[in-house]
RNA sequence: GCGGGUGUAGUUCAGUGGUAGAACACCAGCCUUCCAAGCUGGUUACGUCGGUUCGAUUCCGUCCACCCGCACCA
């Protein structure tokens, strides 16, 4: 994973630019922040509706196989127990501040040594298959410095377990020492919340994760109410929580995010899986470039067998080549029916499928294409954000695809203290408004108006001069090229139209 | 979560134990017949709380946030 030497200030510029125009903020920034969350302003917000509309309108509108879901946030703790998030999610941890290393308390066992009664200290080990022996060779040692052959019996405890005065004196497994250990702490990586106005224990309840387990505990009602045969889909965006113990890289790893997932139901048999896996990340590499990230800056990365979660058959990552280096942007799973078989188990309601074709039931498998909404927003943005040279000259440039810039148009007069080309441009302006987000801006000299487009990615500027009264053409000025070429009315329309809705 | 660094207009930077200036940006007006640079005027800042002090943006501590490493990322 080669890192540009350039990237910090790359970054830093991206991460400035996105806030003096309005496309990002630092969540409650008046109260000095809030780590780990954004705001989307006026162009953020814009953007982000294309990702998720170009998203929704070639993944869901523009197949025959897929239907859409929206579930809610806050989802009944069950789900999350049939799903293994809330086991998953939520281990208890422990640094040690001599060493900076960091256990998870349930692997880390400790027990107190005595003799005769008499307390000698604390030994600690890893979990382990020879962890017994190990603890009781370091009881031994204890026993024998303190003039003693052989030490009591002894139970090892995990760290879960000790009392918080035992904390103290139990000794880092990196150093012998003990003093160093932090009390366990929870990472628990779901948020929680109470049901109703009262804070009863009995209604805890967790935001999201993930909005996969959505689709999953509607897989009944979607088959039993659509006409949905397999193999089909069910597609979702929507907003997810982690605890995320450190997010970083600006919008990379945030605490609130939102996902675009889809869970693509499939037969069981075998060698059904690998094709459709296959042309699941085909599909979206295809999908990434159309939307404007290079081919060259994407890539795959295939999870190892032994790194595969025990029910998972394969899971291939599409990585994206950010400024600060190689990472994940979307990740495409087999997972074979395990989450139906689980919520199956969990609810007691059957989970299986009959297939008309082929006379028999069957709880289905999935492909899950999962991918963040804000990843591929800041994947589109520092992909597209260049500063250009120009004789002497500094443009800085977002060069977004039409599909995904916040403004599509900018439409200007030539100069502003004339009527006739005012009146003009703002009949041309509210013409294009009932189309797309368009922009109108009459202040300062005409190139510093293209220059402001350009910032913000605008693709296309229209400029009605002179010639404009008398024939009806304008200008329609390229961003990328920085061409301009003279077109009636009537060919803009389809231009842009071609341009923009591809 | 650990270690290091940082925190002054929207941005990039000055500066001072006696409460601050620039450039660019932005807004208004004038000018302007196609690529940021004209004229006039204007808005905007010492992250938070506390301590020391007659007085703190400045010194000290706390918290918050950001950046870089490490760890973590089901």
């Amino acid at each position: 994973m080669a890192k540009n030497k350039a990237a910090p200030n790359r970054m830093e510029s991206i991460v400035a630019l996105c806030k003096r125009r309005g496309f990002i903020f630092q969540a409650a920034d008046i109260y000095s922040g809030i780590n780990g969350f954004f705001d989307y302003g006026p162009l953020g917000v814009e953007m982000r509706r294309n990702i998720k509309d170009a998203w929704w309108r070639d993944m869901v509108h523009r197949r025959d196989d897929m239907v859409g879901l929206d579930s809610s946030i806050i989802t009944h703790p069950q789900v999350w127990q049939s799903s293994g998030h809330l086991d998953g999610f939520s281990d208890p941890m422990v640094d040690c501040k001599k060493s900076k290393n960091r256990y998870r308390a349930d692997q880390l066992f400790f027990a107190k040594i005595t003799v005769s009664g008499e307390t000698l200290g604390y030994v600690s080990v890893m979990e382990s298959e020879t962890m017994e022996e190990d603890a009781r060779k370091a009881a031994d040692k204890l026993a024998r410095k303190a003039g003693h052959a052989k030490a009591d019996d002894f139970t090892l405890r995990d760290y879960t377990e000790a009392d918080p005065s035992e904390y103290e004196l139990i000794p880092s497994p990196a150093t012998g020492e003990p003093g160093s250990l932090t009390p366990p702490r929870d990472f628990n990586l779901m948020f929680q919340t109470y049901i109703g106005a009262l804070r009863d224990e009995n209604a805890v309840a967790y935001l999201r994760p993930e909005t996969a387990q959505g689709i999953f505990i509607n897989f009944r009602n979607v088959t039993d109410s659509g006409r949905v045969k397999v193999p089909f889909g069910i597609a979702q965006i929507g907003k997810a929580f982690r605890n995320e113990i450190n997010p970083r890289n600006f919008i990379f790893r945030s605490r609130e995010f939102e996902q675009m997932e889809i869970e693509y139901f499939i037969s069981p048999d075998e060698d059904v899986w690998p094709k459709i896996h296959r042309d699941w990340i085909e599909t979206r590499l295809n999908w990434f470039e159309s939307i404007g990230l290079p081919r060259e800056k994407l890539g795959e990365d295939e999870h190892p067998k032994e790194k595969l979660a025990h029910y998972a058959k394969a899971c291939t990552d599409i990585t994206f080549e950010f400024p600060f280096g190689v990472q994940e942007l979307e990740g495409i799973a087999a997972r074979g029916n395990f989450d139906l078989t689980q919520h199956q188990e969990g609810s007691g309601r059957p989970m299986d499928y009959f297939d008309e074709a082929r006379k028999e039931r069957y709880v289905p498998h999935v492909i899950e294409p999962s991918v963040g909404v804000d990843r591929i927003f800041l994947a589109l943005i520092t992909a597209a954000y260049e500063e250009e040279e120009l004789e002497g000259d500094k443009r800085t440039v977002l060069k977004l695809h039409p599909r995904i810039a916040p403004i599509k148009v900018a439409v200007l007069p030539l100069v502003k203290n004339k009527e006739p080309l005012v009146e003009k441009a703002q009949s041309l302006y509210r013409r294009l408004q009932r189309r797309w987000n368009v922009f109108y801006d009459a202040s300062g000299a005409i190139g510093r108006r293209y220059r402001r487009m350009d910032e913000i990615g605008t693709p296309f500027c229209v400029t009605v001069d002179f010639d404009s009264l008398e024939d009806g053409t304008v200008t329609l000025r390229d961003r990328d090229s920085m061409e301009q070429k003279r077109i009636s009315e009537e060919d803009l329309l389809v231009y842009l139209e071609e341009q923009i809705d591809p």
